[in-house]
DNA sequence: CGCCAGGGCCATA
DNA sequence: TATGGCCATGGC
């Protein structure tokens, strides 16, 4: 009840979140977060950018994309090159002796699929979401990432970013993944905010608004709430409890 | 200089 | 199941 200023009190994930999000979205407005030509280029992304800032993974993707020639970076174009070429190419993206073997598997499995997102938007979520994690150097943030923003499938995607910012907004964080994946569906589902004008992200259905929702807290994590948090200028300041 | 970035795997207890 | 060490580069 009577809390030290500094520490609040956490309280149970609520509708107020997805409310947040909205203010984050007059804010930023809308975000075309994930930028990639082809299916295949955010897949890649999506390995080369595990523990490691975008600017570096930019770097890789245009060695990549040069190498394979124009319009030419494709799944199929990666598998037949030599790996010790993929590391060289992808260096810049940092841990690039795991990253490679990764990328080849990925593209395998990409393959194994026609290398065809339409097949991939159609195969129950669950299959899919199982087919990715069983992929080496696949967990579940890379896993959702190709589901949400290559697949086109609903996945509430989680970062290190979504645990800091629902910390610093005074949730409870659920440990797990799963976990906290549940209960963040759980509450868009309950809502189905994008038909409501005070949840409103600009999107019409559930994809679009949960790679809205995800852009928007990447956003917000890059340029406010740091893990040394810019409160001053926070667009969230009056309704967080972590406010410095 | 040191810190950090859009994780995941593996060994250990 | 839950931490801790490890991987590597470029920007600041």
């Amino acid at each position: 009840m009577n809390k030290p200023t500094s520490s609040s009190e956490s309280k149970a994930l609520d509708r107020g979140f997805l409310h947040s999000l909205a203010v984050l979205y007059s804010m930023y407005g809308s975000l075309e977060w994930w930028p990639a030509e082809t299916a295949w280029e955010m897949m890649a992304g999506a390995i080369l950018t595990q523990n490691t800032a975008w600017s570096n993974v930019e770097l890789a993707l245009a060695n990549l994309k040069e190498a394979a020639g124009f319009g030419n970076f494709t799944a199929s174009w990666l598998v037949q090159e030599d790996p010790e070429d993929i590391k060289e190419w992808i260096r810049p993206s940092g841990f690039f002796n795991q990253k490679t073997p990764r990328l080849f598997d990925l593209a395998q499995w990409f393959l194994d699929h026609g290398e065809d997102t339409k097949k991939l938007s159609t195969m129950s979520l669950d299959l899919l979401r199982t087919e990715l994690l069983s992929i080496n150097g696949v967990g579940p943030e890379t896993c959702d990432s190709i589901v949400l923003y290559a697949a086109h499938q609903p996945v509430f995607l989680i970062d290190s970013y979504t645990r800091r910012f629902l910390g610093r907004l005074g949730y409870v964080v659920p440990r797990g993944y799963e976990a906290l994946r549940s209960d963040l569906e759980t509450l868009v589902r309950a809502e189905e905010p994008w038909l409501d004008g005070d949840f409103n992200l600009g999107a019409a259905s559930a994809v679009p608004y949960l790679q809205e929702a995800h852009a928007l807290i990447v956003e917000h994590c890059k340029t406010h709430c740091l893990k040394k948090p810019l409160c001053p200028d926070c667009p969230l300041r009056d309704s967080c409890e972590q406010r410095i």
